[in-house]
DNA sequence: GGGTTATATAACCGTTTGATTATTTGACCA
DNA sequence: TGGTCAAATAATCAAACGGTTATATAACCC
């Protein structure tokens, strides 16, 4: 088994950082949660972890960005940051693996599919 | 949003180390590989990753401990780790809430679900 | 062009992490 | 009881991490 080495994805772009230790920080998690209600410019950022400064803020967006699961666009002086779901598909497959082994809750998750789905519908 | 502090699971046992960074170690996942195929006992695993000291193997599997991913049971004087896979729910939940947002592959999901259901049945 | 604004990078520092070697603990067995 | 085996802990160390302050970069505006 291989972990952690330098891995090209799909879009053919190159990640250099580990999507599990990007996501190990719980500051970078409060990032990121943040990024999943919409995208934001450092700016808002910096001002939302107003407890740690500007630079650690920067650098933990670095981490992320590397990771693949936030995007930046310039937009004049501001950058403005976006989530990147897809990234944490490789987190989702390794914990699939182990899913198999809690699975009298997989008829639950197919039934709440199904139910999401008519909601939808509807 | 609080993350990182002691939490006492629903098992009544204390669990010291946060789940993410458990995981976050290649070396710790590939230990949670070996245990998802059939426990194992501590010298095992030391044989299994003999690049790794043995006092590496065993503070890895206390920290697995520590966040609940891992039992032990002494036999002897051997020490047999398991599996404890519902420790990982927590990581799941926590990626569930992104996954709406790559929802498009859900559909696909449940139709796996169901065809592995009709594969069971026959 | 000069000043301001937004963000990233550099240099540095204390703490944590993952490893090592040496030692301890404790169960088995002759 | 003394010796061996299995595993955990102690002490130590270099590298990585997350934070800081200071500085650089670069686009805007007057």
């Amino acid at each position: 088994m291989i972990y952690n080495q330098t891995v090209i994805s799909l879009s053919g772009y190159i990640k250099s950082v580990d999507t599990f230790s990007a996501v190990a920080d719980p500051t970078r998690r409060a990032m990121l949660d943040m990024l999943a209600l919409r995208e934001h410019s450092a700016g808002d950022i910096v001002s939302t972890f107003s407890q740690i400064s500007q630079p650690a803020v920067s650098k933990h967006l670095r981490i992320l960005r590397d990771a693949g699961l936030v995007s930046v666009q310039i937009h004049a002086q501001q950058r403005i940051y976006s989530l990147q779901p897809k990234a944490l598909a490789e987190l989702d497959a390794w914990i699939a693996k182990y899913k198999v082994f809690w699975s009298d809750s997989l008829d639950a998750l197919e039934q709440h599919l199904s139910k999401n789905k008519e909601a939808k519908k509807e």
